[in-house]
DNA sequence: CCTATAGCCTGACGGC
DNA sequence: TGCCGTCAGGCTATAG
């Protein structure tokens, strides 16, 4: 499920719970979900510490340590994070669990061990070194920079728009957002959509997004005309009732209403 | 540069 | 009810 808009609710969750507080304890309870390192090790560098701010890029949570150095939170298809106080109110399937001298505890919470948590000298550099694009929300990632990072791309949009390496923070759910209220047809390559075309995915990616947070992820705050309600094959399509389909892009399953999101040309 | 495939891991769900 | 296959919103590696 994390993409952008719940990595960043769960930076502002971070942000109003966990920063400035003693890390009393640690427990890595999964070692696969440790991306680099000894759980000895890891542990060890965050007990005494404390987060001091938080930052997001793409789909990668940072959290700043007092002193120096950060702990990089991937959540992979099913992560959250929950804050709770006793170990009697603790969520299931936590696989990191950070006790803070108040009492209170921050555990991320992942059925399907698929993310990932690191320390790390320098979010710039791991950023780099995995090769990710730039933020999709970053103010200065505009139009012109949406049109270059696709420059010269001749696959599928929808690939595209989840290529982390190409621009970060869109997943398979929200790109298939994206291109219905756009009307492209997810299979549509790259180099035959227009300029028009390509500023209205741009224009739908950014609408999109900053609403997905603003209404905080409640479906029935979300504006009538969201595939996102009727995101399922045979369901009916918001603006024209034709049919939403399901085929797969890039081994991944997409849906968009097969009336109105057409190939181009 | 791009696609397809398989794999990582485990819960939910539908069919029999 | 139980078993089994399939699928699921992440990413990576490999082969063509």
């Amino acid at each position: 499920m994390p993409e952008y808009p719940e990595v960043e609710l769960l930076k502002q969750y971070c942000d109003s719970t966990c920063l400035h507080q003693e890390i009393e304890s640690v427990e890595l309870r999964e070692k696969i979900i440790l991306e680099e390192g000894t759980i000895k090790d890891f542990e060890r560098g965050l007990v005494g510490r404390s987060f001091e701010t938080t930052c997001r890029h793409g789909k990668y949570l940072f959290l700043k340590l007092d002193d120096e150095g950060w702990l990089v939170l991937h959540f992979g298809m099913t992560g959250d994070l929950q804050y709770f106080k006793g170990r009697d109110q603790e969520p299931d399937y936590v696989q990191l669990l950070i006790e803070f001298a108040n009492g209170y505890h921050l555990g991320m919470i992942m059925p399907r061990k698929l993310g990932k948590v690191r320390q790390i000298a320098d979010a710039g550099d791991y950023i780099r070194w995995k090769g990710l694009g730039p933020d999709v929300m970053a103010q200065d990632f505009d139009l012109q920079a949406f049109l270059n990072a696709l420059e010269g791309r001749r696959g599928m949009i929808k690939s595209a728009l989840m290529n982390q390496e190409i621009m970060a923070g869109v997943g398979n759910v929200y790109s298939d957002e994206i291109l219905f209220q756009a009307r492209v047809h997810p299979k549509a390559k790259v180099n035959d959509l227009d300029q028009v075309t390509l500023r209205r995915i741009f224009d739908c990616l950014k609408d999109i997004l900053g609403t997905l947070v603003d209404v905080r992820l409640e479906r029935d705050k979300l504006p009538r005309n969201y595939l996102l309600p009727v995101r399922g094959a045979g369901e009916q399509c918001p603006y024209c009732q034709g049919e939403v389909k399901n085929i797969k892009v890039s081994g991944r399953s997409a849906y968009y209403c097969s009336s109105c999101q057409k190939m181009p040309g």
